[in-house]
DNA sequence: GACCAATTGAACTGTTTCGTACATTTAACA
DNA sequence: TGTTAAATGTACGAAACAGTTCAATTGGTC
């Protein structure tokens, strides 16, 4: 089985022919190398974690050199936050994507938690990511800044959607917005997360798209659930 | 704040006074210092994962010495992989001494969850350990023999009590066993897991005793509702 | 108290790994 | 075309680290 860790090549520069790494004459893009280097990092540190990931290794790996790595991100951590960072970022991103404002309570939740669902499904590099910051005791979304404020918007969002709810008398009463997040993202990243240790154990496959699916409607029918009357 | 991390210590012997680390006689207790080794190396492995846990520190911090960890457990891997069989035989002894077929299905599965999250909330190193052993891709779970079977008993716990609720008229139809688990699991791992992460993010803390307590209710709510007509 | 096997200590080895020094090349622009 | 600052390559240093060597000590047993 080929191909299934394809490393996120993403040539530095259009101008540097591919194959021809380091070649004589380049024109400058500094943007696109840090872009090959963050990518190539996010690989390693996702597959190996913070302290498993080695430079060299990366170093190795992108169209350019590991002085450049040093250059741009200051030291392996420097490295790191960036990539963290820019998971973060993208999340949020996807987040601002959804409109529940347009739509009836009980669909708005649906959507929400399929979108959250195969965002983390879709997006395993960003789930052992957090994983790996968990295991750091997320020292490194402290020393970075703007991040806190970004995921506010999530809960903001629930809260105005199980206020609408609650007015239509769909919903029930006494639920915490930050509780209905959490399970939300319980049911979406622990499949995610998980996966080996439950395919170990139970044999049981969560990757394979029957099984995904399946979970992916068990888990929207269990959010309805906890919401509705 | 003292005390926050409190060191497995379990002195190897008790013929070896405490403070008196390495005197000059002691007493044959080689599965002393073999569990004193592994207590120790499962904070370690827990606090820093596998690639991070240095086996010097380790050795350091237990009343015996390096030449000790090779001598019983081969190599850094196979230590790691006597704390993980370790942690996963602790919980199938806790799973074993649920007794459900006592309890009328509702309050079979109340307890189940009940006992399911706070297992994973008093015991966060076994979640960081899960956590390190899926970076890993569970590789280690995979090369060690005697786990495969142990955790069916779970399934065929819930397996048996959903076919008493069925009957019953309780429970609604349609629902796998496996399902049902990993919906209790995903919301008893989570909290825990994530919690550094949700922390920095939100600025809530799972860990705090009344959004512990708000969360558990919750899940045995969720997990309910899910079963129930 | 003598013997043997289990157990232990300390220093050492070879490698890995992060990070840097230093020289050099190149693009951009006057 | 000459100047300058940004960008890059190479080779190296120093520390960290896993694992080993070799000798020695000790407990149990007869």
């Amino acid at each position: 089985m080929l191909g299934s860790r394809k490393t996120n090549e993403m040539p530095a520069s259009p101008a540097r022919p591919a194959g021809t790494r380091k070649s004589a004459s380049w024109t400058q893009d500094p943007d696109g190398v840090r872009r090959n280097i963050l990518a190539v990092a996010r690989d390693e540190f996702v597959e190996n974690g913070l302290s498993g990931a080695r430079v060299d290794e990366i170093a190795a790996k992108t169209s350019t050199s590991k002085r450049m790595i040093y250059y741009y991100f200051g030291d392996k951590e420097g490295l790191y936050r960036a990539v963290l960072e820019e998971a973060y970022a993208r999340i949020r991103n996807f987040e601002r994507s959804l409109d529940l404002a347009g739509l009836p309570p009980r669909e708005a939740i649906v959507s929400l938690t399929g979108f959250t669902f195969d965002y983390h499904a879709d997006n395993p590099d960003f789930v052992r990511l957090v994983m790996v910051e968990n295991i750091h005791h997320a020292r490194h979304l402290q020393s970075s800044p703007k991040i806190a404020d970004l995921n506010l918007s999530v809960i903001d969002m629930i809260g105005e959607v199980y206020e609408r709810g609650l007015r239509e008398g769909v919903f029930r009463e006494g639920l915490d917005p930050i509780d209905i997040h959490l399970t939300i993202s319980a049911l979406s990243f622990y499949n995610v997360s998980n996966r080996a240790s439950i395919q170990q154990v139970f044999g049981h496959d969560m990757g394979a798209p029957e099984a995904r699916e399946r979970r992916r409607l068990s888990a929207i029918e269990t959010v309805l659930r906890m919401l509705c009357r």
